[in-house]
DNA sequence: CTGTTAGCGCCTTCAG
DNA sequence: CTGAAGGCGCTAACAG
């Protein structure tokens, strides 16, 4: 049979369902006993409210919707991580989604409709106004690492040019002149701001760029690797788009017999938490996606409770020099 | 202003509601060009429906909840690209939680009742019978790794005690006799199965068993190798219940100047993807969680679609022996 | 304090 | 093929 309903109860107390509602809510306005028998008939019937059925009627549901690319992979873990943190806090659920493709994305944002207060977004390679199309404008939604979009959402942007260029003047400083870029996707605004910082470095110290095609996946990074062995005249530095790249890349140099940072450095991008763990420890920028995703919580909630907030927030990664780049120390 | 509903569709196409739901549901009866016109007043109004409120009606969410006692980290988060593969090739939505404690847990598990359609729980540590006492009984709910039910659920059960027995093979077998054992915590069934296994391969082998306990986390691995480096007699084997510990304790010994394996050799458990990449690769149990994960998706739809599943289903974590156990070959 | 009455947005009989 | 009406489970005025 069935679960029982607030009906149900109401019929075994002998009062009215307003009155088992107003007992089992708190609402204070119930005599204490009746209260009392309210909630142990309840607890007899084994009753459940039925959260889809309140938040239909409440016109709020508690939950923020995320959507992210993947929800598994070193990096998407520990946006999560953040995100969960805050929202626990605050007494949030989480509906959470990957994307799965544009197509599955879309599908997956109207699911959402109805079942969400507010969205956070991270898609560095979908345009997010395609997205939001199927959605009701007024629902709250925080970007992260978005393509631009027209209307004035919150939003984080990492300032990856800079931070490209800042582990291209570190690559520069400890001595490398053939530094090869080993970019994300083309399409991906993460992948391309990447490129273009590293671009700018390069030619700002008269060195001539060079970039491969990745796609953020080790597999990427292993091939890459491959073919720069293949070099007449190798590298002396390798800078991957992100850290799974840059570590793919790592194990195969090794395996090559080529020592690291010696005869090439490596660096990554996002310091995951693998980052630390591989040998050497791999050079990287860190982004503190944890620390975004727990601020787009709070965004999130801040607009719920009324702000508004149209912002553009950027996020200024920081290097961390590690072992594969500067021999030696660690 | 708030968002288009059937009705207002219904009002601007000139008819009723109910040729609204059956034209953009595709139920067959709806003159074509009625249809069409309906569709295209929907798609004008940026009509999108309300999913909270069909599943209402429906009594059906196309979404299944999934509790794990973390979201992040890398077994979890292996976990959950299992399940979200699995979820996805099926079309159903994903509703994630993590347990935040005893309280917390009960709490969300609440709110998901009236929000999915079945339930995925991981919760080792947990007894699920309070649990599920929130819940109503109709909502199938399949169990993995958790402790003993009374109730009738589908469940994954892994063989911690014969595989912990292994892993004790493998070190005695590779000329180990000071095998030391770092457990995760007290209360936790997987923890509880590995110390028996561990134990009970000791005593048959003529050693003495040696117990430390642990949390499952980083830092207890490595607090724990730091009390090894203090004996006089040390270890020559450290068998930790999971990677992340053993993880921690290789950083330690070999910090310390020992070398791994020559001095002593270390094992985890669980087979994350960070294990292979360590220095040295990390000797591990692969229990294969995403498959299991993708797995429970399945038996959950199955009970959906009206089948009847009661069965404990066990898994055989496989050995994966590398480097940091037989020092050479990898 | 408590019961009655409308909905929340949608789907689905049941008539026409 | 289409419309009217009832209901999914719950909450929130509005009366008593």
């Amino acid at each position: 049979m069935a679960h029982a309903t607030i009906r149900d109860v109401a019929r075994a107390a002998n009062v009215s369902i307003a009155t088992v509602s107003r007992a089992l809510n708190g609402h204070g306005n119930v005599r204490a006993n009746l209260r009392e028998h309210v909630q142990s008939v309840a607890a007899a019937l084994g009753y459940v409210p039925h959260t889809g059925a309140r938040s239909l009627s409440l016109a709020r549901t508690n939950a923020i919707g995320v959507m992210l690319p993947d929800l598994h992979g070193e990096f998407y873990s520990e946006a999560l991580r953040g995100i969960d943190a805050e929202a626990s806090a605050r007494g949030l659920q989480l509906l959470l989604s990957n994307m799965h493709g544009d197509q599955r994305g879309t599908e997956t944002l109207r699911f959402m409709r109805g079942r969400v207060d507010a969205l956070i977004i991270m898609a560095p390679d979908i345009d997010p106004e395609r997205l939001l199309a199927h959605l009701p404008a007024s629902l709250p939604t925080v970007l992260i690492s978005c393509p631009d979009v027209s209307a004035d959402h919150p939003q984080f942007r990492i300032d990856n040019v800079a931070a490209a260029d800042a582990m291209v003047e570190h690559l520069v400083a400890s001595g490398r002149r053939r530094i090869v870029h080993l970019s994300g996707p083309r399409g991906n605004r993460d992948a391309e701001e990447r490129i273009a910082g590293y671009s700018a470095a390069m030619t700002r110290h008269g060195l001539s760029p060079r970039v491969l095609t990745g796609d953020f996946e080790e597999e990427s990074g292993t091939a890459a690797a491959q073919a720069l062995l293949g070099d007449t005249e190798r590298a002396d530095a390798l800078f991957a788009a992100n850290d799974m790249m840059a570590i793919g890349a790592l194990v195969v140099f090794q395996r090559a017999g080529l020592s690291v940072p010696e005869d090439i450095a490596v660096a990554g991008f996002d310091d995951i938490p693998l980052a630390r763990f591989v040998t050497p420890a791999l050079t990287t920028m860190r982004v503190g996606i944890a620390e975004i995703g727990a601020e787009a919580v709070s965004r999130a909630a801040a607009i719920l409770a009324g702000e508004s907030d149209t912002e553009i927030r950027w996020v200024a990664p920081q290097i961390k020099a590690r072992a594969s780049t500067i021999g030696g120390a660690a």
